[in-house]
DNA sequence: ACGATAAACCTGTCATACAGGTATGGAGTA
DNA sequence: TACTCCATACCTGTATGACAGGTTTATCGT
C-alpha cells in the first residue's frame, strides 16, 4: 500500500477512497473510514485525506458534515450547476447554446414522460402549470415553478442522467430567467408562455407524446425567440 | 468583509472565490490571489482557501499546479466523467439509461455537425473511421479511435455544451466498451459496427444531415442491441 | 542589451492543538 | 428486563507554524 500512480498526494488518495467505495460496493449512504484511520492506512497526512475528502464533495460523491462520518452520496446536479455557470460566466458557452441542449434533451423526455409518468406526476404537472398561472404577477415565485416544471417532467421521464442534466442548467437558468421574462413585455405573450406550459401539462397527463413534443417544441421556440429579443448571445 | 452566509468558512471562502472570478471577469487563464493574500483578505487560515482551491479544482473551475498560482481554467469533461461514473458503480444511472441520453444527444449532434463542420474536420472524421477499420484486431486501440470520433463528431457540432457532455460519458464508456465488443463476436457484426462509423463520417463529410442522422440512428440500435445482448442491465 | 544567478515568493505536505459536534455504552431507574 | 440519560470517547472544522521544493522576479556581471 504504498505510494503509487504520483499525481500528487491528494490525487492519490482521491484515487485510493474512490477505488475504496468501488471494490467494497458502498452505496448511497455508506459510510466511510474517519479521515483518522484513512490518513494512517495510506500513510500521509490528516491534511491530505481532508483534501481528497474536500475534492470528492465537491464533486457531490461524498456527502461531509461536521462530526459525522463523510457518507456515500446520492446523485446530484449542483457541482455539474457550478461548472456550467462557470462556463457561462467565462464565456466559454452561451445561453443559446445550452437552450439548443434543452430543447434537444426535453423533446426526449417529454416524450419519455408522457410514456412513463406516474398518475401522482401527471397531477403534479398540472397543478404546476395552473399554479403558474396564478403567479403571474410574481416573477420569482413563477420562475421557481417553471423550474421545478422542468425539473418533474425529467424525473417523470424515469432516467435519472436527464434529471441530472435538467438539474445542471437550473443555476445558469436563474440568473437568465428574468431577462427572457422581462422580453416577454406584452399580456398577450406572458400568457402565451403559461399556456404552452398548460398544453405540455395536458399532453403529458393524457399520455400523448406526439402532442406533448409538438408542445415542447412551441414552448422552446417561443423561449428562443424571446432570448433573441432581448439580444442575449 | 466578515463571515456571511455561513455553511462553514469553506463554502464561504468558496463563494468569494467564485464571486472574485465573476466580478473581475476572468477568462481561462487569467491567474487568482496566492493562497497567503486571500487567507489574509477573508480573514481565515490558509488550510481554509486551500480546501476551497480544492474544491474549486475538483469541478474543474481552476487549475492548480506547485509553486504556480491558481489559474481560472478551460471546460473539461473531467469531473463530470466522474460523477457519472460514480452514479453507475452506486446503481443510482445503469448503462442503457446512458446510452437513451447519448443517442438523443448525438442525433442532434451529427445534424449540427453535417452543417457546420469544417473541412478539416470533415477530412479527420473520415480518417477515423478508416483508421477504425486497419484496428479491428485491437481492442483498446479500436476503442480509443471510436471515443474519439465521437468526440471530434461534438466538436464539429459547434456547441461546447454537446462536447461537454459526451466527454463526460467517455469515463465509464471506457470501462462499458469492451463488454459491448465482446458480444459482437462475429466477424460480420464487427464489421457492421465499423462500416456504420464510415456512412457516419461520410455523410457529415459530404453535408447531409438527414443520411447522417439514419446513421447514427442505426449505430444506436446496433450498439443497444450489443448492450442487450451483453445483459449489461 | 543580454544572459546567468540569487533572492523572493508560492504551493505541497506534515505535525500539533483545540473547539465543538456526534455517537456509544453503561449507570441508574422504573 | 427494558428504557432513559449522561459521561466519554471519537470525529470533524479550523488555526498555526514549519520546511521542502518549484516558479517568478530582480539583480548583477559581461
Amino acid at each position: 500500500m504504498d505510494n503509487q500512480g504520483t499525481g500528487g498526494l491528494v490525487s492519490d488518495a482521491i484515487g485510493a477512497i474512490s477505488r475504496h467505495i468501488r471494490d467494497n460496493d458502498l452505496m448511497p449512504g455508506d459510510r466511510l473510514p474517519s479521515e483518522a484511520s484513512l490518513s494512517k492506512e495510506l500513510n500521509v497526512s490528516r491534511t491530505v485525506v481532508r483534501e481528497a475528502f474536500r475534492s470528492l464533495a465537491a464533486m457531490r460523491i461524498i456527502d461531509l458534515a461536521t462530526g459525522k462520518r463523510a457518507a456515500v452520496a446520492a446523485i446530484d446536479p449542483a457541482a455539474m450547476s457550478l461548472m456550467i455557470e462557470h462556463g457561462v460566466h467565462t464565456d466559454q458557452i452561451n445561453v443559446q447554446q445550452i437552450y439548443d441542449v434543452r430543447r434537444t434533451i426535453e423533446t426526449r423526455i417529454v416524450t419519455l414522460a408522457a410514456i412513463r409518468r406516474s398518475d401522482a406526476e401527471g397531477a403534479d404537472l398540472l397543478a404546476l402549470a395552473h399554479a403558474m398561472q396564478h403567479a403571474v404577477d410574481d416573477p420569482a415565485r413563477l420562475m421557481e415553478l417553471d423550474l421545478s416544471f422542468h425539473l418533474l417532467l425529467a424525473r417523470a421521464s424515469r432516467n435519472p442522467v436527464y434529471t441530472l442534466i435538467i438539474g445542471a442548467f437550473q443555476g445558469i437558468t436563474r440568473q437568465t430567467w428574468p431577462i427572457g421574462w422581462k422580453s416577454r413585455p406584452t399580456q398577450a405573450s406572458r400568457e402565451l408562455m403559461l399556456a404552452t406550459h398548460g398544453d405540455i401539462a395536458r399532453a403529458v397527463a393524457a399520455s400523448d407524446p406526439q402532442q406533448a413534443v409538438a408542445s415542447m417544441s412551441l414552448h422552446f421556440d417561443e423561449s428562443v425567440r424571446a432570448l433573441l429579443t432581448a439580444g442575449l448571445s
